[in-house]
DNA sequence: TCTAATGTCTCTAGTAACTATAGCTTCAAG
DNA sequence: CTTGAAGCTATAGTTACTAGAGACATTAGA
């Protein structure tokens, strides 16, 4: 058995970030010790694995939280699965496309400036006028920038 | 004169945004009509527009309102302006590599399934287990995924 | 065994950058 | 003059945590 303080250690997640997680119900609550501290085993530790391997993948916690209830279904056809991380990928690539194109503009704005002064700074000249940008890099509204 | 409604039109920035915006102190306070309601000339406008197109090359607030503070001191020279920009083209060049990285992962697990059930199912598999992930993309703690 | 340091507990609030809601007032068109 | 759109304030919700306060539990050393 476990402390919570090990078994962030081992998966590699904060302390608080497992109470986060048993409060928002992605962990079963724990067992306690005698004086109410949380213990854990092997299963939780596997658990808490997978969720940290797919948030370091981009995931987010609701699309886990569907994973974690088809993991819990062996039987099934994974289906359900694959779309989750195929509509991840597609995820992914679109936020690739953007920050290219978003590397791109930024290189070509600091090329352009010859480091005077800022009423002649191509940097601050370009961020007040978007013609002056060689792509369309706008920002679809709710999708993330990052 | 514009109306808040005409501004936010004109600069591609929905209304509460603007709203936001003066609350904290991007924008100044507006002008108000007899009747409370704000009144923005074409200095506004081009505060806002500038905002915008900052934040569609992913510049957080806080890097713009030092942009913006620069920007009204045209003698200045601009490197710390460059600076910024510099800093921005860097985070955008590391999301780049993970968002890279994650993509590969994420291809190989979906080529991978061969589409049964969940218990062989290889994208539950490999987001239960880092080891079989191709590359190391795990993610430093403070670093936006995005 | 006592004690000091570390770990854990709960609860609350803060982060970024908005978005949404409620309930009200003002404005513009017909 | 009336109605519907637009505007006002204030509050709360979003995502995925992180930080803090103040109290209790556990462990290691003297
Ligand atoms: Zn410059
Ligand atoms: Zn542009
Ligand atoms: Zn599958
Ligand atoms: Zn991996």
């Amino acid at each position: 058995m476990l402390t919570i303080g090990k078994l962030g250690a081992s998966a590699g997640v904060k302390v608080p970030t497992i109470r986060y997680y048993e409060q928002i119900g992605l962990l079963p609550e724990a067992e306690r010790s005698s004086g109410n501290q949380r213990l854990y085993g092997q299963k939780a530790l596997e658990r808490l694995a997978f969720i940290r391997h797919a948030r370091d993948l981009g995931f987010t916690l609701e699309a886990i939280r569907d994973l974690l209830s088809l993991s819990d279904n062996p039987d099934q056809p994974c289906a359900a699965a694959d779309a989750i991380a195929k509509a991840q990928l597609l995820e992914v690539e679109s936020r690739l496309a953007r920050l290219t194109a978003l590397k791109g503009e930024l290189e070509r704005m600091i090329v352009q400036c010859a480091g005077g002064r800022i009423a002649d700074c191509r940097v601050i000249e370009i961020l007040g006028d978007h013609s002056l940008c060689a792509t369309d890099h706008r920002h679809p509204r709710g999708d993330e920038t990052s």
